[in-house]
DNA sequence: TGGAATCCCGAGCAGTTTTGTCAGATTTAT
DNA sequence: ATAAATCTGACAAAACTGCTCGGGATTCCA
């Protein structure tokens, strides 16, 4: 039961991302030495996001990456789903729709399966009722008192 | 985001133990058998659950497995977190804990660390809301009528 | 008393996934 | 032209998953 790095650091990019909206492109190698993650490995994340529309892309010097959205228009759950696949905590959630193979054979006699479905609508409720609009008025919001370590 | 075979397993194998509840020990065969799943396999899951208290065990010929409690007080979070270990979906949430070193460096000023900490919080609710008696009641309740495939 | 059934335990292992690294091609501002 | 940046695909180490196997210990029953 893990969120992967791919999750969490396209979270934490998007966010770098939404505090520089509306100021023009911001290249990929000040975001990964912000945040001190791999410039390589995030470039690889970049392209789905780009391809679901998240973000946009401007090539060439002084180019670099953009919200395609307004930040409040910007879901966690949209992204961690873009980057990882759908929320789905065992596979046979995800045949019901796809469907090409059926994983689940006893779907309907299955008495555990109530129990995974309760659990994604839970997390997809929750991904998606945060916003990185959310993220940067919460951080403004702390005050950053004193912290123990 | 998955909940691996571990988990999927032993819920239902403890599953079969409720439903034999009070009628003397299970032996593994007849579970595996029962659910169609490997009985070596299996066979690893049970020993973390009954250190946990969860089953209990009586060896040789004519033992088997049973469950320690009611199934009413046995959450699917309880059996869950036995196999799987604790629901974290980021390490930085099990860091402070144990916290024999400290894989979340920023933890105070982390703006993404409260996504993690609202989805875990989710799950929990959600796994620890469900007991196995809860599995057996909408079990008996589901009419088991027309089911497409 | 001698199997046979059954749990107990640790080692090992093939396949997949994760978490990157790297080299090079392409595009664009200056 | 040159430098800055994105784009793309290949590759690889490490961790994890989902088992299998072999042998030992315990207990029932004939
Ligand atoms: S067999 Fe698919 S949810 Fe149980
Ligand atoms: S650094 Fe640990 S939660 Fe963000």
């Amino acid at each position: 039961m893990k969120i992967s790095t791919k999750g969490r650091y396209s979270v934490t990019a998007l966010y770098e991302l939404a505090l520089h909206y509306g100021t023009g492109p911001l290249p990929l190698k000040n975001i990964a030495q912000g945040q001190g993650l791999s410039e390589n490995y995030l470039e690889q994340l970049m392209l789905p996001l780009r391809r679901a529309g998240l973000v946009k892309s401007i090539r060439g010097a002084q180019g670099g990456y953009m919200l395609a959205r307004e930040p409040k228009e910007i879901t966690i759950g949209e992204i961690i789903t873009t980057v990882e696949g759908p929320i789905a905590v065992v596979d046979c959630l995800l045949a019901e729709a796809g469907a090409k193979d059926q994983p689940c054979e006893r779907a309907c006699a299955c008495v555990t399966r109530g129990i995974w479905e309760k659990v994604c609508d839970s997390i997809s409720e929750v991904l998606g009722g945060i916003t990185l609009q959310t993220l940067m008025d919460n951080d403004k919001g702390s005050e950053h008192v004193g912290c123990a370590r």
